[in-house]
DNA sequence: TTTATTAATAGTCATATTGACTTTTAATAA
DNA sequence: TTATTAAAAGTCAATATGACTATTAATAAA
């Protein structure tokens, strides 16, 4: 039997960061943490990879036991690797950002789970590098909405442009101007407009849209130009 | 003291795809893996994680140690975690893309060390999932090289502009208008014209040109839309 | 009933960028 | 002197952009 003898061992985790967006503001989901250290102290939703699980499904399994979530968007984005990231054993931790509807899941999660939403900027430190963590993980979701369409996963079914570029500012940190974004979204070929409107916040009342699924899925990895001009970290 | 009690610990190593460029061809650099099982089969430049490092470091270190290289443009791109890549032990492999410039450093290696250059497309097949690692590498590469000035990490102090379209033409699988490519390369403000031609492969012969280190740097992040209208998966 | 109000939406326009293509240039070799 | 050829520059119609203005659709106040 060959053996890479003597070369040592870590503890593997996955944590998520899971990015929600309700009245206008960008929201993390967040979870007590359950065990010692820093029992009781805020946390992403993470565990241990168990022994036979990939890394990806260690994230849909924590996630969904974490929340009763299931069929999130889901992307492994960095490996977190210093030596001394968790004070009691070494451990690395594969971590994921995800992006869901709030609406569509607030049920499940008030009823049986104990994972909350905060504001993204009304946040509670968390523990470890967890805020190295969602750093990062902000950075990388506003590089990848301002090139794919990836932020309609954030919005329910039905949504308005005002909505959605409430949505678009939040994640860049900047105003746009309404009549060039909306030109923009509307050449996208993304939006399906429907009849109704949504009248809670003016007179007028703004069309509510759907996604053109099809389209999103043909075109999800065309590079789209969504906000130019920005400066961009991968 | 606390401890994650029973909780499985894993192998984590680290695996380096290096890129070069010459005659026109994208180039891997590879070696004859040196331990059992798979010995003598060539492979990815790798290493296992020690106790005292950051995968970074880990990366870095077996960079240095395989090739003599130090310096390198270096990024982490994926984790590798399925529980049976490695038949074994359950190893994870966080996997980096390496991108070097190779004239600047062909003594080192063809003198001290075994591993060897291959033409992109005429590698030889690699051990466990290192093929895979390849293919998922080429794609971020292309990637980002279709947004950011990534590429001249590859070049030489000295290049010339039909040199560059080369290399684009190779990372991006694509024919390339000469005429707009250099216009909009001139437009980046990268480059600056040196007096000096290489006429090594035409009459007139072709600028060379150097990189404008001050403004790569600044703009490095800024999203540059090099390669327009491409399908691009992160 | 008319008018004021206001967010939502559409339109304007000068400027910049794009892709496809053609022309000129600079050197060498015939 | 001329032919040759890759390199470099130029052309141009079509499109995209940012900054800005005008109109619209509903409600609420007069």
């Amino acid at each position: 039997m060959i053996e890479y003898s003597s070369q040592p061992h870590y503890l593997v985790a996955v944590d998520c960061i899971v990015f929600g967006f309700e009245d206008g503001r960008l929201k993390l989901l967040l979870v007590k943490r359950g065990l010692q250290p820093e029992i009781n102290k805020w946390s992403l939703i993470g565990g241990f990879v168990g022994p036979e699980e990939s890394t990806d499904d260690a994230a849909i399994r924590v996630l969904k036991k974490n929340t009763g979530l299931d069929g999130i968007y889901l992307e492994q984005f960095k490996v977190y690797g210093k030596p001394d990231r968790d004070p009691i054993e070494r451990t690395l931790s594969v971590a994921y950002f995800a992006l869901i509807d709030i609406q569509k899941y607030s049920n499940q999660l008030n009823t049986y789970y104990h994972a909350e939403w905060f504001p993204i900027n009304e946040s509670p430190q968390l523990i470890f590098d967890h805020d190295t963590m969602v750093a990062d993980a902000r950075k990388r979701l506003r590089y990848k909405a301002a090139l794919h369409p990836v932020l309609f996963e954030l919005l329910p079914k039905k949504f308005t442009l005002p909505q959605l570029q409430l949505l678009f500012e939040e994640v860049n940190h900047m105003k746009i101007d309404t009549g060039n974004f909306n030109r923009k979204m509307n050449s996208t070929g993304l939006l399906i407009r429907l009849q109704e409107k949504d009248k809670s916040s003016s007179k007028k009342g703004a069309y509510y849209f759907k996604l053109n699924h099809k389209r999103y899925e043909s075109d999800f990895h065309l590079i789209l130009n969504l906000i130019p001009g920005l400066k961009l970290d991968l």
